[in-house]
DNA sequence: CAACCTATATACCGCCCGGTATGAAATGTT
DNA sequence: AACATTTCATACCGGGCGGTATATAGGTTG
């Protein structure tokens, strides 16, 4: 259906490709990540990848694009968690299946991202942390609706808590990218929800 | 008192040199920190740099000791609070005040070190890693003590509990460098202090 | 067939990295 | 005054970085 692709057609799939430089960035951070190691995980040479994604930044956003996408699904099926407490719960083993899995790179790249990123990526900084406010914003709506509900009682302000839960998501990957192990943070999660005010 | 300095004396304070070198590492993480952005801010030259410190490792080492030693030290006093509960709080306000003060960088250096390190500085990933272990022993032995002497009901684990307090200390560090507030960062310790078990 | 277009492969660019060789300057020792 | 010792300033090293120029290979279109 593609209108007859003029000229030489490429030897490799863009999704695939961009899925192992997604790896990459996850497992080495952006700066971290060379372009040799990029193209090698990619299976493609510079020239192909310049052509195709532009360049190292313009790959980065695309692979975090996927990154969301893919591995951040969990974040909107949690919200739809009957209560307050349903959310926390969805969120929390979401993360944990997504920052310590066997498959996948340890940690979350959003953060990996933000915090190894020094001032010349800045771009990519102040990205990441516009997609997390994003997101930080989305649970807050839906503590406050929460509240509404009677899952909260009215002694705790839905912002905050919402703060508080994604600091300790943010802290569960430093955790895990250090090496933590899963039972030792399911632990974590556990202690955290067995505190959790109202339903 | 030093037995006689021979050879030319040395026209910088091997100390100040280093809380500056402190200061770029802990703005900037290991591997971001070039030697020429260090010996800038310490006011020297390479050579002198290499002749004191050792090299970029060996300087990284030392200022994360006088990061501990200076930055940390409210961790060794938190412990002494007289509950399980003001320890937390002491460790929170102490982390606050650390990491997301005017004066100094925001962010903690060891999560900052852990997350960014690549592959190449496993040593320093390491080493951070070990002392971190070795913070959370402390307060889990503490919070056991905390348990024992009726702090804590039954129905926590100590080690859990660590765990949790160490994980939202470590997510306020991320939000503290992603550019969060005092003021969010303080509500979040409040509203996590407010969910606390026991005294 | 040739003409044309696009992806590939190779080799290369300028730049900055961590680290160092070299020689001059500044002190104590004799 | 002459020397030994240590620090300082400059210039330099090989190597890896992100990014690209050039030429060739592999297709579709006339």
């Amino acid at each position: 259906m593609p209108p007859a692709a003029r000229g030489r057609p490429r030897e490799f799939d863009p999704d695939e490709a961009l899925a192992a430089a997604l790896r990459v960035f996850w497992t080495r951070g952006y700066e971290a990540a060379s372009m040799a190691e990029l193209t090698e995980a990619m299976g493609i040479t510079k020239p192909s990848l310049y052509a195709c994604f532009g360049n190292k930044e313009a790959l980065f956003k695309k692979a975090l694009d996927l990154y969301e996408r893919d591995k951040l699904a969990y974040m909107g099926k949690a919200l739809e968690a009957p209560t307050a407490r349903g959310v926390a719960e969805r969120l929390l083993t979401g993360a944990l299946a997504t920052h310590c899995g066997e498959s996948d790179p340890h940690g979350c790249l959003g953060v990996i991202s933000t915090v190894a990123c020094s001032t010349e990526a800045d771009s990519i900084r102040a990205d990441v942390i516009k997609r997390r406010a994003s997101s930080e914003a989305a649970v807050i709506k839906r503590f406050e609706q929460a509240r509404d509900e009677g899952d909260l009682p009215d002694s705790v302000c839905p912002a905050k808590l919402a703060g508080c839960l994604t600091t300790v998501l943010q802290g569960l990957s430093v955790k895990a990218q250090g090496g933590a192990g899963p039972e030792e943070l399911q632990g974590t999660a556990d202690t955290f929800l067995a505190m959790w005010p109202g339903r």
